[in-house]
DNA sequence: CAGTGGTCTAGACCACGCT
DNA sequence: GCGTGGTCTAGACCACTGC
C-alpha cells in the first residue's frame, strides 16, 4: 500500500515510480476507500462484523494506526459502528438504535414512538421527468410508486409518496410493507440489499389540498410541512425520492445546527 | 497531567494516589476541556491564533498526539479551525466562510446571497415566562426584544423576532444593527463577546396572520415555515431565542441527514 | 484468559505558508 | 529555511467483552 503519489512512508525505498498522477491522497483515505468498496460490494453486510484493525492492517500492509484513522472517519459518517471489546460492525437500520435516525418529526411533548404504517397504494409506473432526474434515471424507466399514511397513536400525521428505482425494488408488494413495523429503510436493507447512508431534504410550508385533507383528516387549507427527500446509498447513488406532508399541530421537525 | 483516575500513561510510576474518583475520562478529553475553558474565558478570542500543538503539549505536559486528538474534536465541533502551515484559530462568524452557517433558507434556483436586513423594532422588556424558561432566566428579568424583516433581492422573505438576555446585550441599538450587513452572530461576537457555537430548531407549518402578511407582503393565510431556534454559546448556555417565519415560495429550508 | 477497540507516547517525514 | 498542521509508524498499556 502506497500513497497515490510520491513516497509517504518512512520506509519507502524505491521512489522510482515517479509520479504522473497529479492527485495525492493520504494513505488512510485510500484505505477508507477500499473499505467502502468492500461495504458497497457486499463483502460485509449490514450488521456483520468486519475484520479487526490488525487484520485489515495486515491485509493492506499498513500500520494499525492508519486503518484506525480510516475507520474513525467511516464511523463518524455512520457507515460502521465500533464496539469496544467486540469489534467493528457494518451499520444497519435493523436496530433499535437507528429507529429514529431519519425521522425528524417528534412530538411536542411525550415520548418518541414509531408511527403506525398504512400503505394506501403500490404501483409500478414509468418515471416522470422530474423523478427520473432526481433518481439519476432515464425518463420513462420503471419505478415503484408508493403512497402511505403514518399515524402517531392513531392520529394520521404523515402523508408520503415514494419513488424507487424499479430495477432495484422489484418484488416490493403491499403485503411485504404492511408486515413491517419499523422504518422502511430496514426493509429496504434486508430485503433489497440497499442500505441508505445519507439523505438531503428540502422543506417548505404548504396548504392541504382536498385529497390530502381527507387522508390526514384535517380541514382543506391546513398548513403542512412539505418535505422532499432524496436518499443515497453507497457511492452517493440516489435510490429514493420521497415527498412527505407533515401535520405539525402536535409535532415538530427537529433540527440541530452546528 | 494525568487521567482523572488510575494510571494511564505507560510511564506512570507512582500509582500511590489510589482513586476515590469514580469518573474516568481520557487525557485528551481533559485537555479538550482545558482548551474549551480558555476559549470560554476569552484567553483566545474568535479569529485569533491559539498556541501551536507543540506549545500546548508542553504546557499540559502531554504528548503532541494527545493535544492533536483534543483539537481534532474541537475542530469537528466547529470551535476552532485548523489551517495547515499557519496554525489553529478560534472559530469566528466574522468570515466569508461562515456567512451561511446558520442560515438554512436557500433559493430554489440561483446563487446564494446574504439577505438585506430591515430592523423594525428594538425594545428592552421583561422576559415572559416562556422566553425566560428557554433562556434559562428568571421570569421578569430584562431581555432585549428585536423584530426584523429580511429580504432576498428586495423580496421580504423572513420575519423574525429575537429575545436576548438583557445582561449580555446591554447597548444593542437599532443603529448598530442597521449598520451590519452579514449575520447577526458576527455582531454579537465582536460587540458583545458572545460567540454562538450551536443551535436547536423546531420547525412547523403555519398560516400568515394579518400583521405578518402585511410585513411579508403576502395574502393572509399564506403558508409559512415557523422556525423556533435556541442558540447556545460556550458551555451550552442558551443566549438567544429566535422565532422566524419563512416564506417558502421561492426558497426552501435545506437539511442534510446523515 | 485472549482478542477487540481505545488511549498515549515518541519520532519521522510531508505539505503548506510565510519571510 | 523554519514553523505550522497533516500523515504514518511502532509499541505499550487500558477497558471492555465473551469464552
Amino acid at each position: 500500500m502506497q500513497p497515490t503519489e510520491s513516497k509517504n512512508s518512512p520506509f519507502s525505498e524505491a521512489d522510482s515510480y515517479s509520479a504522473l498522477a497529479p492527485t495525492f491522497s493520504p494513505l488512510y483515505q485510500q484505505i477508507k476507500g477500499l473499505i467502502t468498496q468492500s461495504l458497497q460490494s457486499g463483502e460485509w453486510k449490514p450488521g456483520e462484523l468486519i475484520p479487526s484493525e490488525m487484520e485489515l492492517a495486515a491485509r493492506f500492509k499498513v500500520s494499525q494506526g492508519t486503518v484506525r484513522k480510516a475507520i474513525d472517519e467511516l464511523s463518524a459518517e455512520n457507515l460502521v459502528v465500533r464496539r469496544q471489546g467486540k469489534g467493528t460492525f457494518v451499520a444497519t437500520h435493523n436496530e433499535a438504535r437507528s429507529q429514529f435516525r431519519f425521522l425528524r418529526l417528534v412530538p411536542d411533548d411525550g415520548e418518541r414512538a414509531y408511527p403506525e404504517n398504512n400503505i394506501i397504494e403500490v404501483r409500478r409506473l414509468r418515471a416522470p421527468a422530474d423523478v427520473a432526474r432526481m433518481l439519476e434515471l432515464k425518463s420513462g424507466e420503471s419505478v415503484v410508486f408508493l403512497k402511505r399514511v403514518q399515524s402517531f397513536s392513531g392520529v394520521p400525521t404523515i402523508l408520503e409518496e415514494l419513488w424507487l428505482p424499479g430495477a432495484i425494488f422489484k418484488g416490493l408488494t403491499m403485503e411485504r410493507l404492511n408486515e413491517y413495523k419499523g422504518p422502511m429503510y430496514a426493509l429496504f436493507e434486508s430485503e433489497f440489499g440497499t442500505h441508505m447512508i445519507r439523505a438531503q431534504e428540502q422543506i417548505r410550508a404548504v396548504c392541504a389540498d382536498q385529497l390530502t385533507a381527507e387522508l390526514l383528516v384535517v380541514e382543506p387549507g391546513t398548513p403542512l410541512l412539505s418535505v422532499e427527500r432524496v436518499s443515497f446509498t453507497y457511492g452517493d447513488r440516489a435510490v429514493e425520492l420521497r415527498r412527505g406532508l407533515y401535520l405539525t399541530s402536535a409535532h415538530h421537525y427537529r433540527n440541530e445546527l452546528s
